[in-house]
DNA sequence: TAAAAATACTCCATAGGTATTTTAT
DNA sequence: ATAAAATACCTATGGAGTATTTTTA
């Protein structure tokens, strides 16, 4: 499980659809698609179902999101500790 | 700033040299000095200097080294979580 | 001066893209 | 019927390797 698969994951839960998640993180639908199931292969557990208006979490999706919610949080507390520099 | 990078950069602290890091990492020694030098260069300070028999932590370092080694323990506790399944 | 880090390349796995088909209500 | 997800396929970047040189006390 990468950063990336974890802040993916999060912006299809918040945008309710692999399309408008897609365009929110400035990547192709079918890449963020492909990128989703391979972290359900590896966890084991399928995080999200089809609708006709987009995905919604299955209910062992929803505990997982949660639990990479709380761990992002201090991934961006160190991150933003060490980016001050960068962008002066 | 990866996961893979912040398990190369505790590895390293935890063996005072990027010989023995990569012998436990199980990749060879240029290879984690350029991902050691691609992180330093993303977060803006030198995290390691060289001695004769390895490498030590810089002062701005040990204080990064600290900060990830608090997140890494977070991400520790989701995966274990997850993996369970996987190797049984 | 010798053990370890850094440099200079080469290669291939995979993240990301395009085009198209399938699905769910 | 239609908007969105899934599939199939292609490409290129960078992570990892080998060989060699440089460095530090």
């Amino acid at each position: 499980m990468t950063i990336k698969q974890v802040i993916y994951a999060l912006t299809i839960e918040e945008c309710g659809s692999m399309n408008k998640a897609s365009e929110k993180l400035y990547i192709v639908q079918p890449t963020l698609t492909s990128a989703i199931q391979e972290l359900e292969n590896e966890i084991g557990i399928k995080i999200f179902v089809r609708t006709p208006r987009g995905v919604k979490p299955t209910q062992e999706g929803t505990e997982f999101l949660g639990d990479i919610r709380s761990f992002y949080k201090h991934y961006n507390l160190v991150m933003q500790k060490y980016d001050g520099e960068k962008n002066t």
